[in-house]
DNA sequence: TTGTAGGCGTTATCAT
DNA sequence: ATGATAACGCCTACAA
């Protein structure tokens, strides 16, 4: 068995008490006694259990995120702004990947409970926050939103208009777009963004024809499948709005197969800001995504002080590249 | 509060005891009394305790996973790959990125000791290897080794032979390499790539010059800065070795500034089989990544029945894109 | 400032 | 098949 608060007790000839407040730094202790004791417990390699304290105290020090996916860039991207926050607080990052639709946040909730003092939920299927909030402890939202419920977003409704109506403002008309099944239903990330497209349009006066949408699954895969569905068409689109740059990847990596070149061929855009957007020369409406995963941590923490965060609305721009060529330099470089 | 264990061991009519026999699925319970328990248990929506039962035990049922990012894409797959296999499982996944190689595993070991029951350390320097196993739970490494402890690698050495050796079968002498400070030093993946790439100029005879060596920090910035570096000089490199794939992107984008096209004006490999190393045509030698991950998770399962599990060598395989022209054809397209 | 002791919610041993 | 009841290791009033 390992070292005990007993042990470190007896050793420096002190009440477990003592020894509890001496090595937390709460008040009430002799400068002389706290020293000792923590010579004691460092000579003992003492490492407190913390089963055993959390049991007592009722305290976790631990924060979930839930979120659908670990390797997809946005959400390690998020991840890792989330655990540089934590880190510094010495707080636990525990992870629970519900990459599974089909199973919603109620396992969650349950396997939650009791064991985490705050929940950051990313990309959480409407609905599911009032589940999550079950739990009672400090909750932050990223990329979606909930009645009362502090959350990190963008406005993912213009940031969609301002692609669309990018693609526009360079002559566009027939205009595909790469989504994802469930972005009808649900009102996430991926419904806001059709409908800030629709929009665009509707300001252009340009009809919608939904033979020119694409399911992508907001993968790199995915996206080339669906670039590859519009290709096929007779009435192949000039220009393409993937709802996320992961899937405007894989659209790219369709157009290199046939031999068609975004931006001179096919007008392409996404939304995101990824890493490698810029290299691959595709034009987005970037987001601060790690900074989000940041505010929604401080969110967490500031909601254990007693306060109550609005929901943040994070900036986005507009990023034009070489995917979306103005149609004189794409004439031009034909 | 919440329900506790006594609470619906009094609605049920039964002790503790048998409760939580039941509801675990132990032995020695009446179908009858086990389905009336769980029944009333669903009904008080009743949650056990984890810290209660943690502490009570000695089981956590947790992992934990010590990782130098959350972000870069090789360790957000490992990532993604261990928690599928934790999921399957039941098991939580807690995460400790230790971004700051100055902050030893030390800390990581006192934190995680009794809290966990298996730990996946990914990319660890050597040595902090021992210290990991101070907690006295299984241990499983992923891109390093350590005497006695299971471990999931690639031949570093070979890979990198691999991919220096396709440079030189090209016809180039001129061998640039961008890697990372540390890795002269520390016995690493890095380490065994410059390993790798010494063997392979050594049998072609070349020799090898430290000044087209130049450090990428394993980021795509860090790879632009170093491709900077060695275009700046008056012997430019005709290739480059990047010892990952992302500081090879990083080295795309400054070809791109310079107005030079990679493959043609200046032949560039990484090493990792990154997503999206096929759509930026990159050449490269890949590696299993997410099957890694989840190797090193089988690896901690396979412990805790008893196990001893053999370090494990996955797979590799030598992907020539036009990042590495053939030079006749690089020629041909000058 | 320090010590005493009850309690946190389960598990597991030993009876019954 | 079930029930009592010690642990598990720490925290935290309450006393001293």
């Amino acid at each position: 068995m390992a070292i005990t608060i007993r042990d470190v007790a007896r050793e420096a000839g002190v009440s477990t008490a003592t020894v509890s407040r001496a090595l937390r730094g709460l008040p009430h202790v002799d400068p002389q006694t706290r020293e000792h004791v923590a010579r004691v417990a460092a000579e003992l390699d003492y490492v407190a259990s913390a089963n055993a304290s959390r049991l007592a105290s009722g305290r976790q020090g631990t924060v979930a995120v839930i979120t659908p996916s670990l390797s997809r860039w946005f959400f390690a991207t998020v991840l890792a702004g989330i655990g540089e926050v934590l880190q510094a607080e010495d707080l636990d990052l525990l992870v629970h990947s519900v990459e599974d639709a089909s199973a919603p946040s109620l396992p969650s909730e349950r396997r939650l409970r009791g064991r985490v003092d705050g929940v950051i939920a990313v990309a959480l299927p409407s609905g599911d926050a009032q589940d999550l909030r079950g739990i009672g402890v400090p909750l932050s939202l990223i990329g979606a939103t909930a009645d009362g419920v502090p959350s990190v977003t963008i406005d993912d409704v213009d940031a969609a208009r301002t692609a669309t109506a990018h693609l526009i403002s360079l002559g566009h008309e027939r205009i595909g777009l790469i989504g994802s099944g469930d972005d009808a239903s649900a009102d996430s990330a991926g419904s806001w963004r059709m409908e800030g497209f629709r929009e665009a349009m509707l300001e252009a006066g340009i009809p919608i024809d939904t033979r020119l949408h694409a399911d992508g699954g907001f993968t790199v895969d995915g996206g080339e499948t669906a670039m590859a569905a519009l290709l096929a068409r007779p009435d192949r689109p000039t220009a393409v709005f993937a709802l996320s740059d992961e899937m405007a990847f894989g659209a790219m990596r369709s157009l290199r197969r046939h031999a068609l070149r975004p931006g001179n061929d096919v007008a392409l855009i996404g939304i995101d800001g990824h890493d490698l957007s810029g290299l691959l020369d595709l034009s987005t409406v970037a987001q601060p995504v790690s900074d989000m995963g940041r505010m929604a941590a401080e969110q967490v923490l500031r909601q254990w002080r007693g306060d109550t965060p609005e929901p943040v609305r994070a900036p986005t721009s507009l990023v034009a590249r070489g995917s979306t060529l103005p149609v004189a330099e794409a004439v031009a470089l034909a």
